[in-house]
RNA sequence: GCCCAGGUAGUGUAGUGGCCUAUCAUGUCGGCCUGUCACGCCGACGACUCGGAUUCGAAUUCCGACCUGGGCGCCA
């Protein structure tokens, strides 16, 4: 077990604590300022610039970078050794004190007494750590762990943490149940996409493409208000920018509750998210240079699917029409004209999933509810229908046969409560906070149509 | 799946039939340099995706394969 770490006394930082074996107590960069008088820090060697007489070591690790300063005659001869062999990208750990200097990068520079090479790096490096060239996405993605080396990439994926962990609380605190559902199914149940096939021993199985009746089997349950954060897998041929055929769903579930509440509990979860990473990571959104980043107004626009479409069709080259899904060039044109986040409500009842609820007054809409980014969407969500015999007339609608649907249907026979969801793209979420040119950049490890390592 | 554009040192690029023994930057190695911060200067190293064709001659033209990026479609 790691305990966590502990206030680090300035005194003490000189002196290796094993905290548990293997473990060595160090100082974060970040920490070290032109008051600290002593500091042992481990990084990666950033950049070497040997003057001669004068050596600067730029040291990084996740917290910045802290340069090293070595007057080759006023330090041990052993150090000016080290430095000699050192190759880019290698870790060592640098002892030494701590001067307060005003040409130096945060007003500190370190003056080592003794650098130890931990663990050497070979070159030549498969990409530019420091970024003086740029490699292209394949490239970098080749070789991620050194790509998120580079503060821009790691600042995404620290954001990336932070949204996730304002999902959690957010939720938390309004009483949801975190919640776990199978990735390996039976039947493609949902429709709409296509599925991966995987062996399951003797039987044929899926990858999931959503938790939705999962989250639904638990309103069921009784559960009252359910989310999962979790992958779900589409095998979609698509090569785009915004498509991936793993991604990451922030799926929520509410009984009880109509459309309105969930697109209002959707809204506040998005502005929350983009709240606490403007508090909390300046150092990050700094470091991905996207100026344009703002945390978006609430109230978010109502926009009726029908009024979407008379926005997009005169400017469009190809005709669109009432009942037709919105093509890329629809959704960019609508973007263009909102201009910022909103909602496109009221469906066409034919064009959303059979768990969709019509309402009641005009069955052709549907109480379904897409949330845009100017860019792409965002989430779909909707009220949806809890009584049997309705859900299995919308699938009979749909060309399915209701009796292959058994196992998802049957909560519906015994109590299912008025509920209402919606999923939403975490990755997608992340690409549009923060002005990312392709969804792959907020993706460790994406998979999409050609990739599968690493 | 359809369409378009590409594939040149580790990385990013220039090069549209002979001036290519292939440009530049970065990198690596060697040398000089005590305040760099994209350190600078000198020198060296290192590449035309693969197969076939055209041609006296192909990095350059053509065909095929493989790979990559993007647009569209599908999809969230």
């Amino acid at each position: 077990m790691i305990p966590a770490v502990p206030p680090v006394s300035h005194k003490t930082i000189m002196v290796y604590v094993p905290i548990v074996p293997g473990f060595i107590m160090r100082t974060s960069i970040a920490s070290v300022t032109p008051d600290t008088p002593t500091a042992a820090v481990t990084g990666w060697v950033h950049e070497i610039r040997d003057l001669g007489g004068l050596a600067f070591i730029l040291l990084r690790d996740r917290t910045g970078i802290l340069q090293v300063t070595i007057p080759k005659k006023k330090v041990p001869e052993a150090v000016v050794e080290t430095v000699r062999s050192l190759s880019k990208e290698s870790v060592i750990t640098v002892e030494g004190t701590v001067k307060a200097i005003e040409k130096a990068p945060g007003g500190r520079e370190l003056v080592p007494e003794r650098i130890t090479l931990v663990s050497a790096s070979e070159s030549p490096l498969p990409l530019d750590v420091a970024e003086k060239v740029q490699a292209e996405l394949d490239t970098r993605l080749d070789a991620r762990f050194l790509d998120a080396r580079r503060p821009r990439v790691a600042a995404i994926f620290q954001i990336r943490s932070r949204v996730q962990r304002t999902v959690h609380e957010f939720l938390y605190e309004r009483e949801f149940i975190n919640i776990t559902t199978p990735k390996i199914v039976a039947a493609a149940t949902e429709g709409g996409t296509e599925l991966f096939p995987i062996a399951y021993f003797e039987k044929e199985a899926f990858l999931n493409q959503s938790p939705q009746l999962y989250k639904q089997m638990m309103i069921a349950a009784g559960f009252d208000r359910v989310f999962e954060i979790g992958p779900i897998f589409r095998a979609e041929e698509h090569n785009t920018t915004k498509h991936l055929n793993e991604a990451t769903s922030i799926d929520v579930e509410v009984s009880f509750a109509g459309h309105e509440e969930v697109m209002q509990l959707l809204e506040d979860l998005v502005i929350a998210c983009y709240r606490d990473v403007e508090r909390d990571c300046p150092t990050q959104i700094a470091a991905i240079e996207y100026e344009a980043f703002a945390v978006p107004k609430p109230g978010f626009k109502r926009l009726q699917y029908k009024d979407a479409i008379d926005i997009a069709a005169p400017k469009l080259d190809e005709p669109i029409a009432y009942g037709d899904d919105l093509s890329t060039a629809a959704e960019r044109a609508i973007g263009e004209e909102m201009g910022e986040h909103y909602f496109i409500v009221d469906w066409p009842t034919e064009i959303k999933p059979y768990y969709a609820m019509p309402y009641e007054d005009n069955p052709a809409v549907s109480k379904a509810f897409d949330l845009m980014h100017p860019r792409m969407e965002l989430s779909s969500g909707a009220e949806r229908v809890h009584q049997h015999d309705l859900l299995r007339r919308q699938i009979a609608a749909k060309g399915l046969n209701p009796d292959n649907f058994g196992f998802y249907l049957s909560p519906f026979r015994y109590g299912m409560p008025p509920h209402a969801g919606w999923g939403l793209g975490a990755e997608r979420l992340v690409t549009t906070m923060l002005g990312l040119q392709n969804i792959r950049e907020a993706v460790l490890f994406p998979r999409d149509r050609h990739r599968l390592v690493p």
